[in-house]
DNA sequence: ATTGACCTTACTGTTTACTGGAAGGATGTG
DNA sequence: CACATCCTTCCAGTAAACAGTAAGGTCAAT
């Protein structure tokens, strides 16, 4: 399959395939004779993989740290698997800060709606918390 | 007060504070006889407020939506609190994002832990989900 | 009164993660 | 065979969110 394919295939464009290429997050592609680059289903699944780990906000660094767990998974699994965790802790750690956002906006909405006094007491709680 | 000492109080740098307010994300401050900008107590929470909303992700359109929220509070509060429900809404979305991905993550470690067979199904977990 | 810290504006540079465009070669279709 | 479409490389531009630097005015203390 030739790069456009796998644009379609995956939703990546073939310029963000390439942009990938040039700085090392995926291998460089086989070429075929007139010198295009050449792909095959496992590079489909690791491009999902990649544009899903995007969408939750990991950058381009961490999706490569999670990419390598995934191609060493064969060997040094338990430095694999430490590194895998530490992904888990930031993962929950984030979780936790929203889950706090949310539960403040939450109070926002409850303590704003239906109240018209001048004095309003949720300024000083979104700046103190 | 002056930009420095707010700096100083907030951990926002002056620097960050005039780019703010040249994008409109603050108020322009008032300026004393010397054209120095001035500021008080209230401009302290404020950036408290934008640099919490900023670390957990929220841009700087959206961290300026939140705080039209907030300067709107005694107005409009049926809209005003639509608004900030259609950010809770957000927010949980993305804890549930961040969730799936937790769980992603863990199956991946356990699955990894003493397993060498050269063929493992993870590959096409990740990329399926 | 002069040093050093702090303030001003204005403009340029950085990082991240792409996206666009030019110039040219390869391929596939009517 | 013409023509559109796809591929190649390379270089430039974009957007967000600042940080750096220059050139100069102000302020507090010695």
């Amino acid at each position: 399959m030739r790069i456009g394919s796998l644009a379609g295939r995956t939703g990546v464009s073939s310029k963000t395939i390439r942009y990938y290429e040039s700085i090392g997050l995926i291998q460089p592609a086989d070429r075929g004779e007139n010198g295009y680059r050449s792909y095959g289903d496992p590079d489909v699944a690791i491009l999902h993989f990649i544009q899903r780990a995007r969408k939750l906000g990991f950058s381009v660094k961490k999706v490569s740290e999670l990419l390598e767990l995934w191609y060493d998974r064969n060997r040094a699994s338990a430095s694999v698997k430490a590194l895998a965790l530490a992904h888990v802790q930031e993962v929950e750690t984030k979780i936790a800060e929203l889950q706090s956002l949310r539960a403040t906006l939450i109070d926002l909405t409850e303590r704003c709606h239906g109240d018209d006094r001048p004095n309003c007491p949720i300024l000083d709680n979104l700046a103190d918390l």
